[in-house]
DNA sequence: TTTCATGTAACTTTTAATGTTACATGATTG
DNA sequence: CAATCATGTAACATTAAAAGTTACATGAAA
């Protein structure tokens, strides 16, 4: 099955805008994500309709943040991507004819629904403003083994 | 995305030799899935080292459950399936530099891990011989449909 | 007016599932 | 034993969606 990076490759574009506080050319962030120009712009095509972007033409130019990292959750990503599925399993038929296919149909849409529902949820809940404060623990972290390290030459 | 269809198939699949009894041949399952026969053995190929189904070649022949409905779980499926990803979301690299891209894999990997757990827990409770009590629920239904049908003509 | 940047259409590539064809192997039946 | 039936499997072709690419139009700033 192949994955779809959408979310993932977004969230990340977000982050280094944020980081940035200037507004970053598709050019740019095409390079953090080792990917084409291209595909940035088609990408947050949905997140400016959605306000969560806003993109400027010309010199000094790019993509900017509209609002806080903390007033954007990841659901709110994933809705302006258009809501990609979440389940990598499907039906064969979803109306099928068959009282077996209609039993199985039932089954495994219960439990998909559950586990749909829960990753929504938990996407509610979080916002980028969380992911940028994983990020500069991180980046403390590093700094200290650094600090370490030059101490010890 | 496109999704992965065949634990829903091998379910409805299983259910139908359960159901019958008697071996079932590739060409039968086809026909139920509206399928080529390949697919079906090719398929049922990992069911069957699992010890789920058994076959049988020439005359009579066919694919028979090797066990009990009830001792028979969705994960039981799954697992026989080759464990296909349930989650249709991935990150774009899956050990990066980038401390941003380590941050947001961290905080969708948790997020990913938990409904995935969620999912297979549900897949480990169910057996098939629940699918297939709904299925006589929904036989029995479309029957008194039929007899009410009946008799008021 | 040149340059830089987005906007977008149209196309190719990639990847995994799915479907198909062809033929070998083994079991049953007459 | 020979014909038939069924699985076993390799080697393709097809499909669908993401991802990548090319080309060019549009608009803003220097």
């Amino acid at each position: 099955m192949k994955q779809d990076s959408r979310l993932s490759a977004t969230l990340h574009v977000l982050l280094h805008m944020a980081d940035r506080g200037a507004p970053m050319t598709s050019e740019e962030l095409a390079v953090c994500l080792g990917t084409n120009p291209v595909v940035i712009r088609r990408t947050m095509a949905g997140l400016r309709e959605t306000g969560l972007v806003r993109s400027e033409k010309g010199h000094g130019g790019g993509w900017t943040l509209a609002r806080a990292l903390d007033a954007i959750t990841l659901g709110d990503v994933h809705r302006a991507l258009g809501e990609p599925a979440l389940i990598a399993l499907g039906h064969r038929s979803e109306s099928p004819q068959c009282l077996v296919e209609q039993a199985v149909n039932a089954a495994l849409g219960e439990a998909f629904a559950e586990a749909e529902a829960l990753l929504a949820g938990h996407f509610d809940r979080v916002r980028l403003s969380d992911l940028a404060a994983d990020f500069s623990r991180r980046f403390d972290e590093r700094r200290q083994v650094h600090a370490k390290h030059d101490k010890a030459l």
